[in-house]
Parts: C-alpha cells; sequence; structure tokens
DNA sequence: ACCAATTTTTCAATCGATTGAAAAATTTTT
DNA sequence: AAAAATTTTTCAATCGATTGAAAAATTGGT
C-alpha cells in the first residue's frame, strides 16, 4: 500500500533513455519515431503511468478547467445545467470543478477563492440569493478568469449571460391565465436585487396592467424564495374575504408551498385556484396535481454558456474582437394540471 | 483584461527581498520577523495575490483533496452524503472533487483516472450500477490513494466501508407490512452483483419465510431500478387474479413507478395496496399519498466515510496498524401515507 | 570515405511554491 | 573591540512535466 506513484522519471530510467524523450513519445511529437513511441507507451501502460496533472498544469499555465458555481447541485434545474456544461467541457478535453454557494455570499466567495487557487480558465455562474455586489467575480476577472454568468446574474457586471426571456415568458404565463378565466393572480417573487426576479415581476405588473386588470399590493410579494414563506403568504391571501384565484411564483419550491397551503384550506386547485411555478423542477410531474411551471431549458443554458467560453477563446487567439454578449434562451410554459381550468380543455377555443 | 496572475516573485521583486522569504512570511514560518510577516502580507492582499494550488501541491505531493464519484448528484440521497462528506473536509481543510458516474461503468473509471491525475488523496465511491468488478479501484490503492466505500459496495475489494444495516432493515420492512396485515408482499430488486440489493432480497425473503408466508416466485424481480421497469412490473401483478397487496422496493423512483401504476388502475393505496421504498429521497413527502421510504441517514454516512479517511490518516501517521473495518450506519423506516393501514393508527396496537 | 542533410536524442530552462542549509547581519557576552 | 550566540535573509534543490535549442547519431550523395 500508499506505493509511489509512477513518473516519467521512473519510466525513463528503466528504458535507459532520456526523460523529456519519454515526455515527447507520450505526446505524441514528430521528432519520435513509431518504434520509440510504442514501446515507450507500452511501458507506460504496464506500469500504470499517469500523468501528474498538478506538475502539467504548472508548466501550461492552466488547468484547462472551468468551475461552476451554483446554489445548490440537487435541484433539476442546476444539475441539468450542469449537465450541459459538462458534455460541451468533455468535448472540448476541459474538466469541472462544481462547488455550492448554498445562497451565501461568503460560500460563494470562498468558491472563488478556490477556483483561483485551482487555477481554472473559466466560471460558469449562477449567483447566489445572498450575493449583493459582483466584486468577487471582478476578482475573478482581474486574475485573467473568463466569467460567464448563467438565470441568476448581476447584470452591472461586464460578462457574457446566458438568461431567459424572463418578463416575456411571466407576461404569458399572465395572460395563460386570464384566458383560463383567472382574474386575481397573485405573485410571490424573490429577492429584488437579482436582476432575474425583477424581470419576472415587471413581466406581471406589465401584463396585467395591459390586460386592464387592477394590481392588488396586497397580492404581490417580493424575496420569498422557499416553501415555507410561499406557504405561508398563501394560507394567509386564501383566507381572506376576496382570495386570489391564481398564484404566479417565480419558483417550483415556491408553487409547492402554495399547493400544499391550498391542500390543507380545502381549497380545490385548478377549479378554484391556478398555480405557476418556474423551472420545471423534476418534482412538479409527480405531485398531485401536477404543477404548470416554466422551463428553462436548463441543459441547453449550460451548453450555451460552456460555449461562450470556447467560441470566445477561439475568437482570442485569433486576435479578433469580443463584443460582450447576452444571450437569450426562450423559456416555455409547461401546462400541466395545476393550471387546467376547463377553457383550457381541448376544443373550448 | 487576461492579465498575469500575482506570483511570490513579483512581491519579492516589488519588495527587494527572497522570494523564500516571501513564502515564510506568508506561511508563518517562525524565523521571520513578526514585522516583515506583516509587511508581506500587507502587500500580498494588496495585490490581490492567490497562490498556485497547482504549484503548491506538486512540491507538497498531496492535493489535499478528496475524490468523490457516486452515481447521480442530483439524488438527494447523494447529495445529502456529498454535503457530510464536505463539512468533514472543509473542517480539516480539505477540497473536494465530485464526479459523476451515471451508473455507466466506463465513467466511473474516467472519473477514477481523472482523480489519480488529480493527485487526490482518497476516493469515496458509491458504485455504478454498471460495476461489475472492483480493479479500477485497486488501481486507486495501487497509486497510494485510499479508498472509501459507501452505500454501493464491493465486498471482495479490501477497503473502508460505510453502509446500512440493509439485511436486517429489509427484514423490518417486512415485517412492518405482516403486522399491518399485508401478506402477499412483492419484492422489486437491483442487480444482484451489488451486495446491498442481494442483502435487501436477503432480508425480504428470510423474513418471509421465518413469517410463515410463502415465497411466490412471480412476486420477486430482480436488476429493475427504474421507475419505468417498476411501473410495469406493478402494472402486470396488480392485473393479476391474485395480486399483490404490498410492495417493498430497493428505491424510491421504483416505489414512485408502483404508486403511479396502482393510481392508472385505480388500486387504492395504502387500502389495497402498501408500498415502501428505499433511501428517503425529497420527493417520497411530497407525493399523494405520501410514499413510506427506509431512511439510510445519508448525510452521517458521508461524515463517517469522510471521518474514517482522517481518522485512518492520524492513525498510520503515529505508525498504528490500520484494521480495515466496515461501518454500519442504522437504516430507520420512515412511515408515512403509502403504508398505513388501520392496523397502524394509533391505539390500535 | 567525407561532408551535408536528416533523423534521433539529450540538455537545460521553465512553471510557482517550499525548505533545509548556508550566509549575512545583528545582538550579546566577555 | 573581538568572539560567540542569535536573528534575519538568501541560496539552491525539489516536485513532475514540457519545449526549444543543441548535440549526437544516422542516412544519403558523390
Amino acid at each position: 500500500m500508499s506505493n509511489k506513484r509512477v513518473t516519467i522519471y521512473d519510466l525513463a530510467r528503466e528504458m535507459g533513455i532520456s526523460v523529456s524523450y519519454i515526455s515527447k513519445a507520450l505526446n505524441g511529437h514528430p521528432a519520435v519515431s513509431e518504434r520509440v513511441k510504442n514501446a515507450v507507451r507500452k511501458l507506460a501502460e504496464e506500469r500504470n503511468y499517469k500523468h501528474n496533472s498538478q506538475a502539467v498544469n504548472l508548466r501550461r499555465g492552466s488547468a484547462r478547467t472551468i468551475g461552476v458555481i451554483v446554489p445548490q447541485i440537487d435541484k433539476s434545474f442546476f444539475s441539468e445545467a450542469i449537465a450541459g456544461i459538462e458534455e460541451v467541457c468533455s468535448e472540448n478535453g476541459f474538466s469541472l470543478i462544481i462547488c455550492q454557494s448554498h445562497d451565501s455570499y461568503e460560500k460563494e466567495c470562498e468558491a472563488v477563492s478556490t477556483l483561483i487557487h485551482q487555477n481554472v480558465d473559466c466560471v460558469i455562474i449562477s449567483i447566489s440569493a445572498g450575493t449583493h455586489s459582483p466584486d468577487h467575480l471582478r476578482n475573478l476577472q482581474a486574475n485573467g478568469i473568463e466569467v460567464i454568468q448563467f438565470d441568476r446574474y448581476i447584470d452591472e457586471l461586464d460578462s457574457f449571460k446566458v438568461i431567459s426571456n424572463d418578463e416575456e415568458v411571466s407576461g404569458d404565463v399572465v395572460k395563460d391565465f386570464i384566458r383560463k378565466g383567472y382574474n386575481r393572480i397573485a405573485f410571490i417573487g424573490g429577492p429584488e436585487h437579482l436582476t432575474i426576479f425583477r424581470l419576472r415581476k415587471k413581466g406581471y405588473l406589465k401584463t396585467l396592467k395591459e390586460a386592464g386588470l387592477p394590481i392588488l399590493k396586497r397580492f404581490v410579494f417580493d424575496d420569498s424564495l422557499s416553501k415555507e414563506q410561499a406557504s405561508a403568504i398563501a394560507a394567509n391571501l386564501l383566507t381572506l374575504e376576496n382570495p386570489p384565484d391564481a398564484f404566479f411564483t417565480v419558483s417550483d419550491e415556491q408553487a409547492l408551498g402554495v399547493l400544499q397551503a391550498a391542500r390543507a384550506l380545502g381549497v380545490r386547485v385548478p377549479e378554484d385556484l391556478g398555480i405557476v411555478g418556474f423551472a420545471n423542477e423534476s418534482f412538479t410531474g409527480i405531485v398531485s396535481p401536477t404543477l404548470s411551471s416554466v422551463d428553462q431549458k436548463s441543459k441547453e443554458m449550460g451548453k450555451r454558456a460552456a460555449n461562450l467560453y470556447f467560441e470566445s477563446m477561439t475568437v482570442k487567439q485569433r486576435g479578433g474582437p469580443v463584443s460582450v454578449k447576452k444571450d437569450i434562451i426562450k423559456a416555455k410554459i409547461i401546462s400541466r394540471e395545476s393550471s387546467r381550468r376547463d377553457a383550457d380543455k381541448p376544443g373550448s377555443l
């Protein structure tokens, strides 16, 4: 046990040739004959040689690695996005380091620090709910690390951004509610310092206004991302004299909270109350009634984010100018039982 | 943009002192006066110096990192276990590299390769359903990397193991069913080359036998881990002339599959059919009816696994003998609606 | 067989940080 | 003030791999 690792020095000693020659042979350098290449590769295989990434990366000056920071990896939105990132990275021979911020600014900063230490080439991040300033991300850029934001982003930071058409699709959700006959639509949002939550609220408010519906302040809530908060808000509103007949929430956890409050109060969903959430988490399809949600095409967002890095690298290498751009991926409403009122039934259009 | 990183050479040049002295100052070496230490630290802070982990690790010969390989990070069992590992690692100043095998042997081998390259000190793994041989894990050991298995393990590999009392708790599930009046209990298992699935089946069979109940071969299925397979099996059995009145499954996905099949056929749960799954995934508490499940204390398993590494390190450093041991964490049945028949109601004991 | 051209192989520097030994500077002792 | 003891600082090797330049060996032409 605890054997030392085989290095190219070991191989060189055993074969009686120089270290640099071994290195060139293993890397397919043209100055090495096929005969030697094969012999070296064979021995490397036999001795179970594995290169030391630390050494390679140090020498190269790059770890060929992308760091990913997300609030939680066990939300399907994020794990799917990571899957997309992983796919593109492995196509390009890059590895991934995944960090969780658990929605805390401090943990996010720690992750940033780790990734700088690890000498990553790029950081793809969906910022935590606790993050108010992009200084730590500027720190990454100051260290020559490309920053790419997705979903939850800070607009003022000059970086690539891969986002949904939040305002537009939020408007669509409201329109859909109205079309189905819901017209007392409540909104449960997130912290307003995050652009996506501002935009979703904006889309909601704007569409209500355009539809000529009154905006009831007591039906609009910010900064209530947890299931429990949403549940409490719903329980409160549903016992009013004139309760809402629909809830639009900016996450699926909130939508679930609303559903549970409705269940507890005997309010029927979707007959008496429509619910639409955001992110199309996997549980939305298995609760009863199933929850309508906005699908943000998480995997595609991840792929797009990673591709932005590799594309910009290519352009930079050619000396071309890299214009900072915002990539918008169109989200799509997945209509399930929780918003399926009569008006939506086939033939009723 | 694309600035080069600050190194101790830059700091040394700026302060007009040697590189090694800078290094010693930053690391609190006793041979450096407080005056110099403070000055160096101040400048390092100002210039935003971050050490290069590649260089540090190369020199040290260890990355102070633990690699984790699990089938999927978006199952709460695994993400909770990872949270536990993370907690213990950060207490000990270690980092984490997380890899997913997606239940494929090839991907698991790739992950092993990556982790060897990254020079990790230890690998904590729950092996994939597609893994039949522990050769790749022996490869880790041959490279001086400690291997710790948890949950899904290969018994024949000489390594630490952190596992549940699978056979015992499976027996308890069956006993619980019987106590509640279920007596035609079907079983949907996993691939038998994984010890945990063998043990769960063994506990099921043994307990049926001890209870004097017949073992019906057509009620026992192996290697059917997916929700779809479980659903198909349930649909099949429930339309028999003498269908089962309970299902014990080795995962929660399977339990959900059974529930959906029962719903589709109009079979009432738990009145006509009891269901108990395994892992206490988060969705078991939000489906309707809620699903009973075996809680494996995933976070504790993760913490235990990581602690085993640090404990064995301490012992090894002292030159003490490290006996390979199996740590058993007692699982607990979480009784929810899907197995809540009359007999279980309060006062009916 | 000799010189040039080509192929094969080695040398030495490099990446960034650490560390024990050696050297230089300072303080204490006599 | 010289010698000894102590503190401060630098030197040089090291970790493992890569790479351009230089050297050595081989091949070809005449």
